[in-house]
DNA sequence: CGTTCGCATGACGACTACGCATGCATGCTG
DNA sequence: CAGCATGCATGCGTAGTCGTCATGCGAACG
């Protein structure tokens, strides 16, 4: 009973109402604007109610306008665009940042690739990139997101997006190197050195692949992931590839990998949020999620 | 920030904005929606937060509409009347009655006589009288609002409307008996006979004027209060005029009343609300407030 | 038929938005 | 020029709204 003493009922019922006729669901509005189908379906009858009249006629299946409802749409509906026009005009307003933290690897071979289409499918989000090595904590230091590379689930909400693979890779003009397993001997192996923490090292492969450690093979040590792919591509040895990180870059040919034994590490990309997401960070890890999804079905 | 993902601000927040530009004052604009100038200012800077835009300059007195301000309210303000108009052809919705309770009497000579001019004012209020002598209790018998005479404030939530004042009245071609008090004899006089409370009687009005009681003066009983005043507007005899229910019948010349001694009572006309009222009840309390005050204004 | 899909609904809970009291800046008045 | 009135902003505490969760119900699908 908010109505003011004219008959006209709450403004914001209007928008849901438009958001439902636009799908024609109340379970699909409900996604839309990020509320439950049981929230939409109470502002709708609200609505219905505070006007005297039934909007949407229930179906078995699904939702129809009824003849008031086509009216109210079609008197509605331009009002939302043209409100959205004002804003743009003159509303300079910007929707809070979202961040996204990430490894220094992870954003420059994952993420950084995929920013455009983002950009491009979300302009009116300010998607910002933190790239660190460090574990940031989320809650204190105002991002909204972070990927982690972890084995296991790291604490706090975290999602798996995918699961990591190794295998070698080097420059095309080394893939001779692939031919036998001691073949990789022959070049300098290039180590992502992580102090931090102990990534899958050369060490740990040769000991797979029963090839001798002594005499030591030649390093290259790197503690930026992307500078060791970096490293691979322009041909100066052999890499530890992490076949998410590395796909597109096998796919195009400008690496390769050796047709035996990838190997699939218990390490695991995960999608940390943080307590309480503002909806345009809901926006981004959906987009995350799903571009994740496309990864996880290569696996 | 509840807004939607596009840039689109709450709707509701435009209709205070269009209340506070048809004011032009967020006093105003809290008033005319039954809201404290606190939550109007809150709601306009959300809204001007929202998008990003200043809508008013504040001054040391009132506010000016920014040009962005004005912009949006040549948008947004035919909005209400369309919608207002799509609700009067379709919605059926009627607000839910305001029902007002008052003595039959109080009913015949004061609301009756306004209800015509309440109704045009206010065509969307569906307002009800139930005229009952009985004291009925309001929050249990769903009745907004009461009108009740009594001695002192009655128990409740109640506001004094006006007092009372007696006089002696009776129809034109019996003025003669007011220009000595004991003309007053000469004719029947009509009594108002509430069983369940001692009202100011005729009893009480002889001894004050130092008349004789004995031989008995022949009486014309009533149990409703117009009726008294119907039986003196046809001639039948002297009645205790309550002056706020019978001025208007006195300016008419219909009644007269004689120059002495008007004697004001301590009884007076409350209005009991019950604890909780619709916006709609609201609007009926203030109506009967206003033409209570332009009653007091006599005294 | 059991399962699934889509909407409605009862109970509970968090967060919003309101009211109250107050502050501040300005203008008006005697 | 002091004191009061007016109009908007703001801190704080709270009532009530609105959303979520869990569940129910009816129809269609395989």
């Amino acid at each position: 009973m908010r109505d003011e003493l004219n008959g006209v009922p709450s403004f914001d019922g209007l928008k849901t109402f438009l958001a439902v006729c636009r799908r024609m669901s109340i379970t699909g509005a409900g996604e839309a604007l990020h509320l439950t189908q049981s929230a939409v379906s109470r502002q709708i009858q609200s609505l219905e109610r505070s006007l005297g009249v039934q909007l949407f006629r229930r179906q078995h299946r699904g939702i129809k306008l009824t003849s008031a409802g086509q009216s109210l749409r079609d008197l509605v509906g331009p009002w939302s665009d043209e409100l959205a026009r004002f804003c743009a005009t003159h509303g300079t307003a910007r929707l809070a940042p979202v961040t996204v933290t990430a490894s220094v690897g992870v954003t420059a071979l994952w993420l950084l690739p995929r920013l455009a289409a983002f950009n491009n499918a979300h302009p009116d989000i300010d998607l910002r990139i933190a790239a660190h090595n460090r574990v940031v904590d989320l809650e204190s230091e105002d991002v909204d997101l972070a990927v982690r590379y972890s084995q296991g689930a790291p604490a706090g909400d975290a999602i798996l997006m995918f699961g990591d693979t190794i295998l070698p890779v080097a420059a095309p003009e080394l893939k001779s190197a692939f031919k036998s397993s001691s073949g990789i001997l022959e070049h300098p192996l290039i180590e992502f050195d992580d102090r931090a923490r102990p990534w899958l090292t050369w060490n740990e492969w040769l000991s797979i692949l029963e090839l001798p450690t002594t005499p030591p093979p030649r390093l290259l040590r790197f503690n930026h992931y992307d500078q060791v792919i970096q490293a691979a591509l322009e041909g100066q040895g052999i890499a530890l590839g992490r076949l998410p990180l590395v796909r597109p870059l096998i796919q195009q040919g400008r690496l390769v990998a050796p047709a035996w034994k990838p190997r699939k590490s218990d390490f695991g990309y995960w999608l940390l949020t943080r307590k309480r997401l503002r909806p345009e960070a809901e926006t981004v890890m959906e987009w995350l999620m799903q571009e994740a999804n496309a990864e996880q079905n290569y696996e």
